[in-house]
DNA sequence: ATCCCGAGGG
DNA sequence: CCCTCTGGAT
């Protein structure tokens, strides 16, 4: 199969992919993607309404109290780091891009709590930029289909994918990927039954021996 | 016990 | 390269 063939066989079993980070705008969007580090999109959604309605846009967000702002997302894990860096990013966005989240890679990256996936993320959700962000699902998801090494890098693995990817599918595949690996192949107990890669997929090779 | 749309620091 | 941050869901 061919990188395009598995893309089309995820667009059918889940003609829906797309962004399930709720957001109104490029702010609420900048703030999800940071918050979900280490935790599920669903789990973001539940506290971003009163993040939001608390800080409804950077400013609020630059001038908030830091321990407030941690309460506000505690249930997520790794508050602490999060609380710092979507206030540090506010503080970024306000003091250095005219209160607009930035739109190319360099100026996302250079602020905190941004780093090369969620700046993928960013630049594909906001601004509609080729760009293919490797979360944890992509990331096991090409693995197990060689569509990269076991042992590849994030970085390796985005490289391998938008090598074998035409650039007008890199957000879809991002997508189809992500909700493949969240819905069907998980990380673990995957449900091959309903996989219609089982032939070329080499975490069932592995397995089987 | 393991994983969830990671980033920063050593 | 490694480690730490962290709670909730399964």
């Amino acid at each position: 199969m061919t990188p395009v063939e598995i893309l089309d066989e995820m667009g059918k079993l889940f003609p829906n992919a797309r962004c399930e980070l709720a957001h109104e705008d490029n702010y609420q969007m900048a703030v999800a993607v940071v918050l979900s580090a280490q935790t599920t999109d669903a789990s973001v959604n539940r506290v971003t309404p009163a993040l939001f309605a608390k800080y409804p846009d950077v400013y609020a967000l630059a001038n908030g109290s830091l321990d407030e702002i941690a309460d506000c997302i505690k249930s997520l894990g790794l508050y602490r780091n999060k609380a710092r860096s979507i206030q540090g990013m506010a503080k970024g966005i306000v003091d250095r891009f005219d209160g607009k989240v930035p739109d190319n890679m360099r100026d996302l990256t250079s602020l905190p709590g941004i780093g090369r996936k969620c700046a993928n993320v960013i630049l594909s959700e906001c601004f509609n930029v080729p760009a293919l962000a490797v979360d944890t699902h992509v990331n096991r998801i090409a693995k197990r289909l060689g569509l990269a090494k076991a042992d590849d890098s994030l970085m390796d693995v985005e490289r391998k994918l938008k090598r074998k990817i035409p650039r007008d599918r890199w957000i879809q595949a991002h997508h189809q990927m992500i909700f493949f690996g969240r819905y069907l192949c998980h990380a673990q107990h995957p449900a091959c039954k309903q996989c219609p890669f089982t032939g070329i997929c080499l975490y069932l090779r592995k397995k089987a021996k």
